[in-house]
DNA sequence: ACCTGAACACCGTTCAAGT
DNA sequence: ACCTGAACACCGTTCAAGT
């Protein structure tokens, strides 16, 4: 039983004893991703959770977008680049993608929407930003190749992550096992089953990808 | 003027003269994803364009996810896989990720919901990961690492075709400039501008994560 | 300042009724 | 077989009116 439930009884205009505000909405944003998946992430919804109507959320955040943007910013927060200033290049990569990873696992149904949500309305994303390119900086690197290594990673991330958000059941062949001996011998010979199919497969390409990068840097 | 257009006067349950049926559905959703996103890929406006209304559609789509399992199913006649069983395993992971990934940038919008859809009802998908199996098993991988592989390449395609969607200024910091000196520096330096930069990053990716795969396939 | 209530222009989906 | 028309339960967004 939550405090916020709807109380009709309320007469219009009267204000709400727990101050919505940008916090608590981004709060339950959150907890209805995390609950029922971004597909039930709506302003309406969101205002039902709150015990509001939809235009007193748009009081607050004057469109999804802009909804959108404090989630990313609450997101955002999980993801752990302390290790540019400690650890060498290659394991500060490893730590960085995997919280990256795990923070949207965690959250795996908003990747589309942030994937291409403009990171300007996010300090925290430039902050990350700054401390991997240092990182990349440190190391040696030439400035004119660390943003599409970062955007190649980033790719992989949230590709990985993508691809753990879908059904487990996704290369089920239905009728058309017959046509893929070679592919359906390959599935049924994986050593990790289920949602730990996606961990495995990360793990395989993070490492690709990382020891390729180092070991050409010069693109 | 489309000989689409809406035509008020025609009686109820009077037939069309274009039989709309799957071919003609499937062939107007991408043209309007072509033209318009994927955002206006709606029942209700594809129906608009084929001058039928909505419930006429879901007489032959039952569902908004079977349109797109058509749409996917078109898309997918893109993918350039048959170079596995002609050239070396790097070359023709090369060939296929990046016809792959060409195509998903043409239909760029499709990604998100493309890349967690079942590919049971898609033949020709799983005819291109019979291919890219084989491919691997010619090389001489073991049966349990393909799938992991196969992954891994496919996340960072999805993941680079997103990042080819985002908006040309999704890194423009805003008015926090100030706080990132290193990656700011690191975006001025870069070598290819607006669209290319995408491209480029994707081709470091490709050759940084083939080169990773190929010289560890023990995972 | 903040909310309600009502409106507007949309969605996907279902189904009886028509031809 | 295939379509229309109407309905249902939703969206995001706007705005005048209330406190």
């Amino acid at each position: 039983m939550d405090a916020n439930t709807n109380d009709a009884s309320r007469r219009r205009g009267e204000p709400r004893d727990g101050v919505p505000g940008r916090q608590m909405i981004t709060r339950k944003a959150l907890e209805i991703v995390s609950e029922h998946g971004h597909e039930a992430l709506t302003i309406s919804g969101l205002a039902r959770a709150l015990g509001v109507t939809p235009a007193a959320v748009h009081n607050h955040a004057s469109s999804k977008q802009e909804l959108l943007q404090w989630v990313q910013e609450e997101i955002m927060a999980g993801v752990d680049a302390s290790a540019f200033c400690e650890l060498p290049l290659d394991e500060a990569l490893r730590r960085w993608a995997r919280s990256y990873r795990d923070v949207f696992v965690h959250h795996a149904p908003l990747i589309p929407v942030i994937a291409v949500l403009p990171v300007g309305g996010s300090p925290r994303t430039l902050r990350m930003y700054e401390s991997v390119a240092r990182g990349f900086a440190a190391a040696g690197w030439p400035d004119e190749e660390i943003v599409d290594a970062i955007v190649a990673l980033e790719s992989f991330i949230f590709g990985s992550a993508l691809d753990a958000t879908a059904p487990l059941d996704i290369f089920d062949p239905g009728p058309h096992a017959a046509s893929i001996p070679t592919f359906g011998g390959a599935l049924r010979a994986r050593r990790h089953p289920g949602r730990q199919a996606a961990d495995a497969a990360f793990q395989q390409g993070l490492e690709a990808m990382i020891a390729g990068l180092l070991a050409a840097p010069a693109g």
